[in-house]
DNA sequence: ACCTGAACACCGTTCAAGT
DNA sequence: ACCTGAACACCGTTCAAGT
């Protein structure tokens, strides 16, 4: 495991832009406060003024350890993948990806809130690119051409990330609507297909196994890329 | 093609929690506005303040016709797929699945603020509903079993609004990071394999040819489930 | 039916000042 | 180095009142 997004680790006061100040354990503390508030009340109830009452401190106080509101949404985007396994070279390339797979969408479950910014903002964190590291490195062990291996990780990455946040962030409940409701909402259209497939539409969604079926949907499209 | 989610035929004034109030003109005046405000200058600036002053009135005057902020963005997610054109039955299933990929992506790309609400609201718009009886119905023509139909959407369409929302939404770029900033961002850690497909990495992405490539993929993947 | 005005409880951020 | 206090320009929404 490798945990958090290095925190004594980054000696790099400015990676791009200059502004990341302070030295961590302060930063840290304020991250923390406010991926608790994503997580609990959802992502529109993170304001500097609710974490700085948290932190029993004025809200100005936090401008001195994080580069505004944005900068803070930054540093959650960035932890939202801030805690994943390691995967182990030793095993087949599909079983490694079937690993870091449901790695990625545990921890994005469990940070839903906080998670709807991975559509908003370039994945170019710390976590991130050793992320991708590892996802090309599997999909060249799987026999992906070398050119065609930065479009098979995206595509890859696309469907995981658009499920997991798709599930927490709300795209997939309530899971179905009953052949009722879909006739209300669609303005009294008619809806012959849904109607027809009525019997597997009205059965709740096993999730888990959704996943994992489209997992291995992924999967055979990557190993008929060699 | 169908334009807009229906202006005089939503007679129904709650369609699921009653208040929807006021019959059209003037609700999609203010939709209109707030979709022209999340276009040009992002979500975050439409603003019920900011929508009123364009219409030269007060801000409480636009909760006689919408419910709240909440109502409205609500509005804003259902137009995103608004304007999408009827599939031509009479063409091959594969060639219908591809007009109607293209189309949701245009829609999305012309509307990248609001694309973002996708991910965070269930599809249960006038539109959407319809969108999901059209790829229904094309998986059905494309020989997928009745049993299989629904995940078969669900991974279809995950990936579809997944590359749409990532191109507008700022997830895709800035393209790629030179091998350089790569390995700056990445804390100074080795990235052996991103530096072995520097030859592909430091190209820049042809968007177009992307969705392309993949679009067919996923077409395999579904035709491969007959 | 449609709109206003005043008010309330919030926001992010600046600046100068304190220790 | 870290924090405060006052101030500014914003938010969404309520309520009672106007026409």
């Amino acid at each position: 495991m490798m945990r958090g997004t290095g925190k004594g680790t980054d000696t790099s006061k400015g990676t791009s832009k200059g502004k990341s100040k302070s030295k961590g354990s302060r930063r840290d503390e304020i991250v923390g406060i406010a991926m608790e508030l994503a997580d609990d009340q959802g992502l529109r109830a993170v304001s500097m003024r609710a974490i700085a009452e948290r932190m029993g401190v004025t809200p100005m106080a936090l401008y001195a350890h994080v580069d505004g509101k944005e900068g803070l949404l930054d540093e959650l985007h960035g932890r939202v993948l801030g805690e994943l396994p390691v995967l182990d070279r030793d095993l087949p390339w599909d079983e490694q990806l079937r690993a870091g797979a449901r790695a990625v969408r545990a921890s994005i479950r469990s940070h839903p809130g906080a998670s709807l910014l991975i559509f908003e903002r370039p994945a170019m964190g710390q976590t991130a690119i050793r992320v991708v590291e590892e996802l090309y490195r599997v999909m060249l062990a799987a026999g992906v051409p070398a050119h065609d291996v930065a479009r098979r990780e995206r595509l890859f990455s696309t469907w995981l990330l658009g499920f997991a946040v798709s599930e927490g962030g709300g795209r997939f409940s309530p899971g179905r609507l009953s052949t009722r409701e879909r006739r209300a909402t669609a303005g009294g259209a008619a809806l012959p297909v849904h109607e027809g497939l009525a019997e597997w539409l009205d059965r709740p969604v096993d999730w888990d196994a959704e996943f994992e079926a489209d997992l291995e949907d992924m999967i055979a499209l990557i190993r008929g890329a060699r």
